[in-house]
DNA sequence: CCCTTTCTTGAATGATTAATACATAACTGG
DNA sequence: CCAGTTATGTATTAATCATTCAAGAAAGGG
């Protein structure tokens, strides 16, 4: 009954959110989506609304991705203290072999100057993040895994900070070392 | 001999880095930055020969400042903890008193693209707080303030990871007990 | 095979950007 | 008080920005 889309959106999207990871929402102008994304801003406008719409939408598929991810080591089979440290270890990993691209929440977090729509985005991310080591830290308090006298969600906030630091200085190309020092240092928090 | 300057470049590097503090780099555009310094763009690029130099000046201007206040914090009197206390309690203060700040080297991070001069700054002031950290534990081990199996440059780049994640939890207006959690558990890490 | 609907293409829009040019004003050594 | 030097203010530049618009193309029901 109509013309039907050439392009994928849900692709789309992943290819914009890895460009806007890069290079930042004021760095990525529209041309370099329109390019990335091989199609005219016309179909870029009735597809998307706009670059800011797009950015927040893309914002909102990488929060579900590193959620998911996030969630799947913590509930994997192995104990609480191996599941940290992978999940802190693949974030070195990670900047070091991409150091341009960082976390988009934390880069939106700077970038947004305050905006309401991101500010919030932001903040659910930080709260994701908080909750799903909580609540993977309650479930080994239960297995007898973590001392009794520790409070999972003081400790699940520690290590969202200590995640939100890494990310920043594995930015400041300080090297494996500086992170790692730091990742075992706060591995100690856990016993 | 010539006509003299009508205002105080000094004094100039200042307000221009309040501002792209605030606003960050591509949201200050120079008409901002003119208003803000009361000059025209001719007084402008004849003192400080761009906008990227004068972001560049404000930069180092920002790392000087933040080194001595951090200098000066644990070289006071005070143990080591005490110091160590008060530095993160006053980045926490001050992300609760103008969360649209934040730090301007992280925000320089994430908003540079890797561009040389600037990732280059924000690895000397990471570095710089690793330092100054480290030296004032190595000291406060030899009062015998701190356990002597411990690694004071270990201990200071968990301490530098934590001060970042700190002003990244900060600007996602988590509040003050998230950020005050994530304090007292790293407190322990000098024990 | 045509009509309706939706998508695509590409040019045009006006706003904003950083940066420059130039005439004028201020200051000082001689 | 004049000459030389430097700062200032204004107007302008060329580029780039996000967005809109209109005309043509694809698809499927009747």
């Amino acid at each position: 009954m109509v013309r039907i889309r050439e392009f994928d959106i849900d692709q789309a999207v992943d290819r914009a959110m890895d460009l806007f990871w890069r290079r930042g929402y004021a760095g990525t102008s529209l041309q370099d989506l329109l390019q990335e994304l091989s199609i005219g801003s016309g179909s870029f406008y009735a597809a998307f609304g706009s670059k800011e719409q797009l950015y927040l939408r893309s914002l909102d598929r990488y929060i579900h991705l590193q959620g998911g991810d996030l969630e799947k080591t913590l509930g994997g089979g192995a104990g609480i203290r191996p599941a940290v440290r992978k999940v802190l270890t693949s974030l070195i990993e990670a900047d070091l072999t991409d150091p341009a691209r960082g976390c988009l929440v934390v880069n939106t977090s700077t970038q947004c100057g305050g905006q309401p729509s991101a500010t919030e985005r932001v903040n659910t991310a930080v709260r994701q993040v908080e909750s799903l080591l909580a609540d993977a830290l309650e479930r080994a308090q239960m297995r007898g895994e973590i001392s009794s006298d520790k409070d999972p969600r003081k400790l699940a906030r520690f290590l969202t900070t200590v995640i939100q630091g890494i990310r920043v200085v594995g930015q400041a190309r300080t090297g494996r070392e500086f992170a790692e020092d730091a990742l075992s240092t706060a591995m100690h928090a856990l016993d």
